[in-house]
DNA sequence: GCCGCCAGGATTGTCGACAATCTCAGGCGA
DNA sequence: TCGCCTGAGATTGTCGACAATCCTGGCGGC
């Protein structure tokens, strides 16, 4: 049909994995390989290989003759995901502010601008945990024109962001402060400056991370992690 | 019996891993199923589920409908895994200055030790093309203590850099400094100095990376990429 | 002579069934 | 009453077979 050129294991994987960072499959819980064949209507074959590519995902966690379970979260891991994140979106601003063709750089300023608009508009509360905020970085990442980088933050650490961002409802003040230091980054990056651009990047991961961990410490009175 | 709790997927894909690196299956050679199944003594089953590992592995890859092939090498790949070890190693050198215990950094001393007695042993002949190399890296990342950091760096990466190093057939005349570069790294980390841990790792991984850019350019006289 | 189309063969994707393993409840003994 | 062992039940791992899809070679038309 429209794009059936898909396998069918590729579409219960993107479905399922929708599924777990939205939350409809709820961290901890069992995957029964029958019921969710069941579920989705297919096989078991499919579903298998669609496990296999979650748990390549971090998503869920298998352990061999016992089953799949989604994966759980915890603090610990979120800041394991955070110095991840300063260190290779660093180097993603990097490489960008060095490669990225004219074109792009224009792109990203175009970007930048609807941003600022839409938090205008909005009196900027639903920017940070919106996916206003991942579009952003994806197009660094993209701008890295390093492939290997591109496949690992797209496809992996994006979603399982994402994940932490809607199970912990993490949307916190810093959407004004966030897009202000977007902004700087675009600036060093139409500069060409990479060296700038990534310590710019760096910081602006970083001060994420404080801030969740401020929230972990209980120094904030902002949604706790998970009701227990 | 010895480790039987091993699902057989598992152990097929452990063996291809090691076929790939080694060379034994070449890269871009095709892989069908029935034969490599008829060849193991397997059924399609459990080498599909290898398939799909190695190619999460980036060791193979795979069009639906089509097959899968060993990966091709390309000198772009190859330096897109460089800037990417930099940022990695960079930061679990940091994070190793941090956080690592006493008798864990003892040990790691005593690697170095180690090593250099076989260096000068061997008039430092083999050490780059050989584990150490990896083995030292190894020892930082594991002393990071971010598990996410660990599974991509060990799961990962360091299969393809191997690859690369049987297939390239690289090993150059960095030997000696390399080993004096990582003994510098240990002392910053033993004085926990993450800043400087940091820069010296990534200092020393731009020099690699720095140092295979010139042959490919054909600025030094050693064994060109691959013969076509 | 070159390009497009078509059938043959092989390969991948998918399915259902069987065997091996784990989990959990119940009973026995100390 | 607590701990260990055992057996039923369910689940995962593995296998072989069928259907859908793709590559290869040859043929016909321009």
């Amino acid at each position: 049909m429209l794009d059936q050129d898909i396998t069918l294991a590729d579409q219960i994987f993107t479905r399922m994995r929708r599924e777990i960072v939205a939350g409809q499959l709820p961290p901890g819980s069992k995957m029964s390989e029958p019921e969710l064949a069941r579920r989705y209507g297919i096989s078991r074959g499919p579903l298998r290989e669609a496990l296999r590519r979650l748990e390549s995902s971090s998503l869920v966690v298998r352990r061999p003759n016992v089953g799949a379970r989604v994966v759980e979260l915890s603090s610990e891991h979120l800041l394991d995901l955070y110095y991840l994140r300063e260190a290779l979106e660093g180097l993603a601003a990097r490489l960008a502010a060095e490669r990225m063709g004219d074109a792009e750089i224009a792109e990203l300023q175009d970007l930048i601008a609807r941003h600022e608009r839409q938090v205008a508009q909005d009196h900027g509360l639903a920017y940070y945990q919106s996916e206003g905020d991942l579009d952003f970085h994806y197009c660094i990442v993209r701008g890295s024109h390093n492939a290997r980088l591109q496949d690992l933050l797209a496809n992996d650490l994006y979603h399982l962001v994402r994940m932490y961002r809607c199970q912990f409802a993490m949307s916190g003040p810093r959407a004004p402060t966030a897009l202000r230091e977007h902004a700087q980054i675009v600036d060093a990056i139409a500069a060409r400056d990479g060296e700038l651009a990534e310590i710019l990047m760096r910081r602006h991961i970083r001060a994420s991370r404080q801030q969740v961990e401020k929230r972990l410490n209980g120094e904030l009175a902002t949604p706790p992690p998970l009701t227990h």
